[in-house]
DNA sequence: CTGAAAGCGCTTACAG
DNA sequence: CTGAAAGCGCTTACAG
């Protein structure tokens, strides 16, 4: 392997000025710096990662977790777009991505990995649970971190998240003003934060119309298509005309509980979801959603993480994305 | 941070000899080791990786790389399961996993950072691209790597990958069997091996039952959902009475095309497909399909690349995972 | 603008 | 079984 020695060697300067030339320093003459770059060029010079973070006590690379709890809707749409978004951040800063992904035998060794080897310069947490060990740790640790999802409690916690509760309770304020007269939903867990703020948006826009809650027409699932599917299977003897599901994927099993009871969509029920996934402007009939920038997300969390690496004493970060409600044929303005 | 030198100093050894406690060195008396497991415990020592690194020129990391032609991909359910079980068998072996998403501005970037920069010490190519910059580097530099997918060509490359010909041919003739007459294909991309591989199994199948293969009832799609629509909808015309689609994701598409057309499934038409993604089973009607093992494909993967670190000399692997056929209400037998 | 030198936190022959 | 010492490939004050 090429070392920053050899170069020094075959451009005769010092160790020293080749990592200046390297690293961007500006006090280096142009003359010399276009002498070492040559150099560099044609050995096909890269520095050693492990020898630079060693000296410089950075990595350049941040950690990405995905907690185990959260892990069993990896295989949701949401997560590859999340993490194509922090991807593309790290590319144009310069940064790699080191992947945990939790597993129950395993919890101890990653927080341990993340926390106390030095391996990442900071971490995303994409997690959305209330209660992650791993968020305590971190929060006690001086590592930078960010959470994709706000956190409920504490303002000193940095994170990118949509505005849940405003965005849900704009939808379910439309399928209201639409006529819709029982309106169900299918929440989210209750320690997902995206779960509870969906919930709180329909119970809001409820209130606000002067509509008692129906405690019968409001059901939990796990964000999973199968959560969906039992979900609305328990609501189907209430009788609802619309359901508001607090994710596309759940919207996913709904709509095959619906079909299963054989109801029709928008007919007999109106169907919503959460998102925008990319299957859901498909369905059939195309699913009335809330569209969330999840790509921009992950690219957001990446950038600002990489910002309060750079300066650890910048203030923490409170960034909202902005959302969109998509209109489709699945539910349908009964007026 | 806490380091060797502390915690040599507090046990009252040197850093030798805490160093062979933490690498589980056999030549340390019991006595000794647990004095020094007591302290690392009791100050909660990590080792620094990037130390470690450099010293032992190891990392114990590997990189996984999806080139940026298969990214569009990327939101198939087929990456996170793959993942997992890589994240899986790191776990098992204390290894760590970086994700590289090809873009297509920085693959020059994402090549060399792979290597050069000493960051992995192997990496897994989840590629099936069968013309991949890439993989050419990687055969020429010595880092060792695996593919997911076979190599078509060149013995030397390790990989893990299912008998796609194999398992192709066994469901056309399936469906030959069950008296089918007019099989159609929707093939995957001919740069990709799992597409040219499906396909011959299909023709094979074909053959091997003294039928012509008839060139309308052939198409190609990207392994996208709308892949197979656009595919499916170019194939009615010729009025096949069944389709296997080299993809669950494609099948997808392809029955949407169906029931636009009007036709019902199996009846009018039936319908196979490849990977038994989680949600085949739940299509309507259920989706006949090969069941692959893409979880273990990843485990095997990670596992047999970290044998291939720790033993650069040994032969290279070519790992064939078995398949399976699960005959579900989308064909069915006419006999 | 440039170089000599110390140091980052480990591992690993070498000697005993 | 244990320790002293060299070295991994960089960065970064410090001095000039």
């Amino acid at each position: 392997m090429v070392t920053l020695e050899e170069i020094a060697k075959r451009a005769k300067v010092s160790r020293s000025t080749v990592s200046r030339v390297i690293n961007d320093d500006p006090k280096v003459s142009d003359e010399t710096r276009q002498r070492v770059l040559n150099v560099v060029k044609r050995l096909n010079y890269h520095p050693n990662v492990a020898a630079r973070s060693l000296a410089a006590g950075r990595t350049r690379i941040i950690g990405l977790v995905i907690p185990e709890r959260v892990v069993g809707l990896f295989s949701d749409p949401y997560f590859p777009i999340l993490i194509q978004g922090i991807t593309s951040a790290c590319n144009v800063h310069d940064h790699s991505v080191m992947l945990w992904l939790g597993e129950p035998d395993y919890e101890r060794r990653m927080i341990s990995q993340v926390l106390h080897n030095g391996l990442v310069d900071g971490v995303i947490l994409a997690s959305m649970l209330m209660d992650d060990s791993l968020m305590q740790s971190l929060i006690e640790s001086a590592l930078p971190f960010i959470l994709v999802g706000r956190h409920p409690t504490d303002a000193k916690v940095s994170y990118v998240d949509v505005d849940n509760v405003a965005s849900a309770k704009q939808l379910v304020t439309y399928l209201i003003e639409s006529g819709y007269q029982r309106i169900a939903t299918i929440a989210g867990p209750h320690n997902m934060i995206a779960g509870v703020d969906r919930l709180k948006g329909y119970e809001l826009a409820l209130s606000e119309h002067g509509i008692v809650a129906d405690s019968n027409l409001i059901c939990t699932g796990d964000f999973s298509e199968n959560g969906g599917y039992v979900g609305m299977q328990s609501l189907i003897p209430s009788k609802p005309d619309a359901v508001f599901v607090a994710s596309d994927t759940m919207a996913i099993g709904a709509m095959r509980a619906i079909r299963e009871a054989g109801w029709r969509i928008p007919h007999d029920i109106a169907l919503a979801g959460f998102d925008d996934m990319p299957f859901s402007e498909r369905m059939d009939p195309p699913l009335t959603t809330v569209r969330q920038p999840i790509h921009q997300a992950g690219y957001k969390a990446a950038e600002t993480l990489i910002e309060l690496i750079t300066d650890p004493l910048s203030r923490p970060r409170h960034i909202i994305l902005p959302t969109e409600i998509m209109y489709r044929a699945s539910t349908n303005s009964k007026t």
